[in-house]
DNA sequence: TTAATAATATACGTGCATGTATGTATCCTG
DNA sequence: CAGGATACATACATGCACGTATATTATTAA
């Protein structure tokens, strides 16, 4: 909608034509349409994938959950394998802004710390994210012509992790005694196996468990003694 | 073949009569044989659910990899599920056992707290074991239904692997911070999840990092500090 | 408004893993 | 050694998810 501006183009054909009052969108209402149905194919994977994993995930699930049927979803990617490589991407992408963001918000080294350390123990209450990020690495692990594809997509977001770890260390002088990235994968790995543990026996795995859990972990790793 | 002998008593019936020389053994060779191929059956489940997940595992690939058809399978299980838990059962039972011989290896506290420590890095090691149960845990997740049942078998194996480290660190003189059990949970999950992430990028995880990482974790909780 | 093109739905064919039914060999009883 | 039972194999039926081919609806251009 938008009675917005300028000729269409649809991509490069820039048509020029008698100018009239009603000038067409930039984009067309086409790509639009497309654009917004992955989008919602990609919701629907990222949900389907995380409640029944890869395997048991049906396309049919998938396009319904969207709103849409199967030939929706054929339009739009080529395969099973293919949304979850674009889930990946997509996926990446968002992390890493996040940890973009989660640098930026706080002024002082010492309230980075914090919010770091309590980045990981939020981290541990994403069901989601713990359960995705698992499909993530079971496939590669169980898949060798991918998995040099999948380890390349997720190393950025390793490293910028690492990346954060580091300078936050570096700011409160503190020397990691390992690399940052094994810090920071270390982290995230704990951060989701006790959500994980959790899931199957909350009796046993408390949210205070986690939170005392991660939090010691993150201090012997990052050398700081906060209370508790 | 087998010149061997007699009476066979499947099962409670002691047909009494005229003992001869060669006693007949108590196990008929009947079920002897039946047992070996449930445990060739469960051994090669184990493979291939660490190997392929328990979805995508294909009874096919089961039965022969024990050297059989499906035929033996549906003799021995009745579904895939059913092989999964018997599975299970015999898991938790040797890990069980796996456990207490740990604790009567080592002659001095000191000593078992070392044994203790390494035994997790150890466990990062054993890349079937963390498939495995993985597959356990992520089945309960995703099947409500069985949720229940899988908790209950898993829990001797927490409460065991809880008192252990309860007990140990009584013996050194330290006061868990948390329960035991939770306590043994988080250096388990940490354990499986470092592995997890070395197998998917052994350059960013080495095997140096998981040490130092696990070590870490388990002075913070056990509030020892040993040498490196 | 109409013709052309893109987006999505419906219909169809196929493969594959499961489960069952039946056949065959091995083992036990007498 | 014969008849009956048990262990396993082979053959068959079914279902289900996938992928493709075709039809229908929405969008754009003229």
């Amino acid at each position: 909608m938008g009675s917005a501006v300028a000729m269409s183009s649809t991509r490069l054909l820039a048509t020029q034509h008698g100018i009239r009052g009603r000038t067409p969108p930039v984009i067309s209402r086409q790509r639009a349409r497309t654009e917004a149905t992955r989008k919602k194919l990609l919701a629907a994977a990222e949900k389907t994938f995380a409640r029944d994993g890869f395997e048991a995930a049906r396309l049919e699930d998938i396009a319904s959950l969207a709103g849409y049927t199967r030939g929706a979803f054929y339009a739009n990617f080529k395969s099973k394998e293919d949304i979850f490589f674009a889930l990946l991407e997509q996926w990446v992408a968002r992390r890493i802004a996040e940890v973009a963001e989660l640098l930026g918000r706080e002024e002082t080294p010492a309230k980075r710390l914090r919010a770091l350390r309590e980045h990981y123990v939020q981290l541990a209450k994403d069901r989601r994210l713990v359960l995705l990020s698992l499909e993530f690495k079971l496939f590669a692990i169980r898949h060798p012509e991918a998995h040099a594809r999948l380890r390349t997509r997720q190393r950025p977001l390793r490293a910028c992790g690492g990346d954060l770890v580091r300078r936050i260390a570096h700011e409160v002088g503190h020397d990691l005694p390992i690399s940052s990235t094994s810090a920071a994968t270390g982290l995230g790995a704990l951060s989701n196996a006790l959500l994980l543990e959790h899931l199957v026996d909350n009796a046993i795995v408390t949210d205070q468990d986690i939170r005392f859990l991660l939090g010691a972990f993150f201090d012997a790793i990052l050398g700081t003694h906060t209370n508790r």
